[in-house]
DNA sequence: GTGGTCTAGACCACA
DNA sequence: GTGGTCTAGACCACA
């Protein structure tokens, strides 16, 4: 269901949000929907169950999931989620657009690789 | 010379080293010229001076800068490093707009983003 | 009869409890009348017996209801426990005006908002 | 600096945070002025550090406090904070106050409470 | 079974 | 010294 990337300099929680939050958003886990429990992905993923617990607690605060007591995480509504998420990225992009131009990446570089990127989703 | 932010996530010696790599990728300290001291900068910062060090030694290591024994430091040759950089830039632009796409940004509201920013450059 | 709010933080039995609470101590349930069945609530909420038996139990032990064996429960004489009950109310409202007072909400606002909402008790 | 209710239900990690939000808030801890190590707190409250920094993750994560690596944690600036958590305590307020009407408690205690409450201010 | 809290203790980067 | 991450393992309330 997800996969750890143990060379990465991030921390395995923040892996996992990461993970969640694009499973959620993409729908590939639809509002309502089950979460795996802890323990089960702490066993699957060979992960202490705590650093799992980290996550969910992450995923919760954020509006990505909740919890019901005794019975396990469930996917919430997200209508909003997305639409933050899209503004942060927008924003992490326009901070990257400009560091770009200030190194002298030439704009025709970054337009071409914008085309390339969005012609695959045409072509997906 | 230089500004730290005391805020930022992003510890004091990266901060360092990306200040001095943007200064010496720009001209403003062109090769030959020599850098300031490690004990210079430390106190004009108030840093410890293990720190600039650190950042220092980091600079070296990319071939950004060069040590004479006994004189200091002093600003490398760039031309591939400029250019290891906008290549870098363009990867690390290439995965922010494949997850842009990925969570559903508009093309549109990139290409806006990248005309705007672009745009900026010319009225300089 | 009842319902729950499965996203609400609060336990299952405790809502259970709370709602039968009201529903006893508004008159909905008058003494004497029958409490529905362990089995037929648990049915009808499609939640675990073992859970409506734990809200009962506390139901029972603040006198709010009591069993006949092979009858089923049924509603307690409540004219303490409605003072009880106001009592208990008045002392977490003293703390939430402390609270209140303490981080600077000005007096003006609490009156105001006890003024509209005991207002709302005559319109009905 | 701060004191532990061990008969509380709140988890200690949740009391410290309440704990320090007043302390901020009401100014005893300024903006800029150094937090207690999460080592030493752990110390002085005989608590196990992880729990200490737990609190201080969700401090950080409401804008209360930040850290400043190798250094220490920071109290934040601080305008909004004092805002949102009025508006919420007020909102606590309306609740307990709809809960009250709705079980008899009689506008009447309401206000005395209040003028109670709020006369102590003067007096101090 | 479920999520949540807490302790003990190790190890890391950073200053 | 500082904060941050992670593991191992215990214990709790809840369903």
């Amino acid at each position: 269901m997800i996969t750890i990337d143990y060379q990465s300099r991030a921390p395995l929680y923040e892996q996992i949000v990461e993970k969640f939050q694009m499973l959620i958003l993409t729908g590939a886990l639809p509002p309502g929907s089950q979460m795996p429990s802890v323990r089960s992905l702490a066993l699957e993923l060979s992960i202490n169950p705590n650093t799992i617990q980290k996550a969910f607690a992450l995923l919760e605060q954020q509006g990505y999931i909740f919890p019901i007591k005794g019975k396990g995480s469930f996917v919430a509504e997200n209508d909003r989620l997305i639409i933050q998420k899209r503004e942060n990225c927008l924003l992490k992009l326009e901070a990257l657009l400009r560091h770009a131009r200030e190194i002298g990446v030439p704009k025709a570089d970054c337009t071409a690789l914008l085309t390339r990127i969005y012609h695959q989703e045409v072509a997906l």
